[in-house]
DNA sequence: AAGTGATCATAG
DNA sequence: CTATGATCACTT
């Protein structure tokens, strides 16, 4: 849907686009907003030009490289930490591919879910809490009809769960801890959870990782993660756009 | 076509 | 393995 780019200049920001070098960090908010604004209607092969990135002919082998690439060109701190993306502003930044109506074309990823040493933990210490309070969606064409190269960046999106979402999320992720802390992890599937789901999050289906037993002893299970459901996504696109 | 379970690359 | 970034692809 046409709404998603309702900002965009495509040949006033076509033209200026290419100068910049190695992105530093945002020095705050508004500049942050202001690179992010600067993406949208750009392709993607203008941006991975922009910061000398190679782009791959599909994603399949390359799943993350779009928000990579998001992150160098907005000065997004590179590393594989448990932090923000942007730390010193509090905001976690994630990219999110859509189709050509707006709508999301996949859940999204949030964080790892602990499956043990969980006792005590409360839904405002959790990582998905935490990761949730600030985010910047930047929606991406996603259609696999649709050269990577040639895909756009849409509107950014900074974003803060309203009371609604707030405990809609927090619901459904005392749901699940209370099943990981009862050892039923391997018992719960993605259709666990209004908008927040679970499910794996490994290499493969054989990767493991220590988890709660039903006689609360120590097992093994296939690592999972924490995603948004498609409903949960397409509405915060929804609410800023429509 | 949607949704769930599986998978890919990289850094430490 | 853990955690970052996610999308793939098979089943329903």
């Amino acid at each position: 849907m046409a709404f998603v780019w309702y900002t965009i200049h495509p040949h006033q920001y076509r033209k200026g686009f290419h100068s910049s070098m190695a992105k530093s960090p945002p020095k705050d908010l508004n500049e942050l907003m202001q690179r992010a604004n600067n993406m949208a209607g750009i392709r993607l092969a203008d941006i991975a030009f922009d910061n000398n990135i190679s782009v791959p002919e599909h994603l399949r082998r390359d799943k993350g490289w779009v928000g990579q690439l998001i992150e160098s060109e907005l000065g997004a701190l590179a590393g594989s930490k448990p932090q923000p993306d942007f730390i010193h502003l509090g905001v976690e930044l994630k990219t999110i591919p859509i189709d050509h109506k707006g709508k999301p074309l996949e859940t999204t990823y949030v964080t790892v879910a602990p499956l043990v040493n969980i006792q005590g933990l409360t839904w405002q210490d959790s990582v998905v809490f935490h990761k949730l309070q600030h985010v910047l969606w930047v929606p991406v064409e996603g259609e696999r009809s649709i050269p990577v190269a040639e895909r756009r960046v849409g509107t950014p999106i900074l974003w803060q769960p309203n009371a609604i979402q707030a405990q809609q999320l927090q619901q459904d992720w005392e749901e699940i801890m209370e099943l990981i802390a009862l050892g039923k992890v391997d018992k719960i599937t993605a259709r666990h959870g209004e908008v927040l789901q679970l499910r794996p999050k490994a290499a493969n289906s054989h990767a493991l990782t220590e988890s709660i037993a039903e006689d609360g002893s120590i097992q093994l299970s296939n690592p999972r993660g924490f995603y948004l459901k498609i409903e949960f996504t397409q509405q915060i696109l929804t609410n800023a756009f429509g």
